[in-house]
DNA sequence: CGATCTTACGGGATTCGTAAACATA
DNA sequence: TATGTTTACGAATCCCGTAAGATCG
């Protein structure tokens, strides 16, 4: 037996106009192929559910039975491919993002808040965890992707730049290097430099950058908070080197763009290869690229 | 988009499977086949619901969210599917009968017990009702069919014999009458005949058989249900005209035909014309007329 | 007799299976 | 390179619609 779906419709269908040519016109069938239908319904479920004569169509007990159930089943059916075609049309959904906690405090919320406005719909969660961990959550399934530093060659993830960030030297408004345009590494082997935590990406790439030119690094405070690193620079406690966009646009602060190579960060998507991502997922990625 | 149910199932195994090739040998389909089915089916929903790869078949978060949606779907068809089957194997069912208060008393109990005792799965509703009733449920189908006397010409009834009969008298042991082989009517006219219900059947036919033969009828007591017909005639409080039937068994009663034409009335099946019976009711009919 | 459901048969679309191409680990 | 999925295409099947037949009011 093929295509049941289509004979419980007819049979629905027949069972309230109460009569095979009308059913037959609303469901854009001749009349013949409705009673073949109504027969091959009938033939599998082993009973007769409508009582035929030229002037009366009637239910069967058996019909009757199966009235409401079948209703309901069809009805269970569309709530299926509704809910399927809202997750397609973007009405409903679920976007899962890990992403670096310089990104989630700096560039993703202007960004969250727009698509938020235009799909109201979709749900957003959004995870802020070291570089590190973004890998591990993408490889296994447990976000739609990441946005990060450019992934470690885990089997399994794709990167794609969407930004470059460049390190910029974060000093109080009334520090002697805040007047300056650019900075240079070994400006700063002198200055004391707080610290992000040290799982951070930021972290790394500050004792990279140190460790490959040689330079000396005087180590400063250290927060896992940029907020707080930010708070403390702005306290006169000392000097910071963090992304171009963790400013957080409150006065007090100058940024001074650090002049060595490698200071810029690829920052972009991390996916794994060959994940279909659902279509709420997608439009995301194409509002961030679209973004920046 | 058609057949919708069978591209549901497909999509069920292979999510179960983890494979196409092992769910197209479980559907007794080739692999290409099958993959068109989940394509036609991602269609149609308008999202992906599987991630493959020639390594691994996973589902989507849309899959996911199909699933147990689509399993409760198929299950709930299956319980269709099911209920009905056991209405035609008689696993199951209802037989409401509206029959004569004679014969609900007398012949249709012990063909009950042997009708419940092989499919005790069929409820069986006995409704006893006088005859002008039962044509009534009937034709308004409120039960399956009627056991009764030769239908009114209501139109929509058919009648159809199954039992002959015969009018009998009943008389106290020690009655005078009590040794007659026969009995002719007209040797009733003197004695007090106690008389069932004004609406009863029994009541018309005694009634129209004295008038046609132009008899005077001497009416003793008159009582509704038959067993206190039998118990006052038992006391000796007169003798009574009666369906050969509505004999209960017990002693002190003489049953004597009489002899008259008219007596025998034919008792049957009275059925809706175009009606067609439900599984349960068939086999009824088909037991009861196997049984007389 | 008329309206309606059913059966018979030819045309057309859909679907299936085989074989080759493609992709991934 | 080997396994498993996808595409292409010929063949079979199934389904629909037209027309004639049957049935009940």
């Amino acid at each position: 037996m093929k295509n049941s779906i289509q004979h419980i419709r007819a049979f629905l269908v027949v069972a309230q106009t109460g009569s095979f040519a009308k059913a037959a016109a609303a469901l854009n069938l001749s009349p013949s192929a409705l009673t073949v239908q109504i027969q091959q319904l009938e033939d599998w479920l082993g009973v007769a559910l409508l009582e035929r004569s030229p002037r009366h169509v009637a239910l069967t007990s058996a019909g009757q039975n199966n009235l409401l159930p079948m209703e309901k089943l069809l009805l269970d059916l569309d709530n299926i491919v509704s809910a399927s075609r809202d997750l397609a049309a973007l009405r409903r959904g679920v976007v899962s993002i890990a992403a670096l906690p310089s990104l989630c405090a700096g560039a993703l919320p202007p960004l969250l808040k727009d698509f938020r406005e235009q799909f109201p719909g979709i749900e957003v969660r959004l995870r802020d965890v070291v570089a590190r961990r973004i890998d591990l959550l993408v490889r296994d399934g447990e976000v739609d992707f990441g946005l990060g530093v450019q992934a470690r060659t885990h089997y399994g993830l794709e990167f794609q730049t969407v930004l470059e960030d460049r390190l910029c030297l974060f000093v109080p408004a009334d520090h002697p290097l805040a007047r300056l345009r650019t900075i240079k590494l070994n400006q700063l082997t002198t200055q004391p430099i707080i610290l992000t935590g040290r799982d951070s990406s930021v972290r790394e790439l500050v004792e990279q950058l140190f460790a490959d030119a040689s330079l000396q690094l005087s180590p400063g405070l250290e927060a896992n908070y940029m907020s707080t690193v930010l708070a403390l620079v702005r306290q006169g406690l000392g000097v910071s080197l963090l992304p171009e966009s963790a400013d957080d646009a409150r006065e007090g602060l100058v940024k001074v763009p650090v002049d060595h190579p490698g200071v810029t960060r690829q920052i972009g998507l991390i996916t794994r290869t060959g994940q279909t991502l659902s279509p709420a997922a997608e439009q995301f990625i194409a509002m961030l690229k679209d973004f920046f």
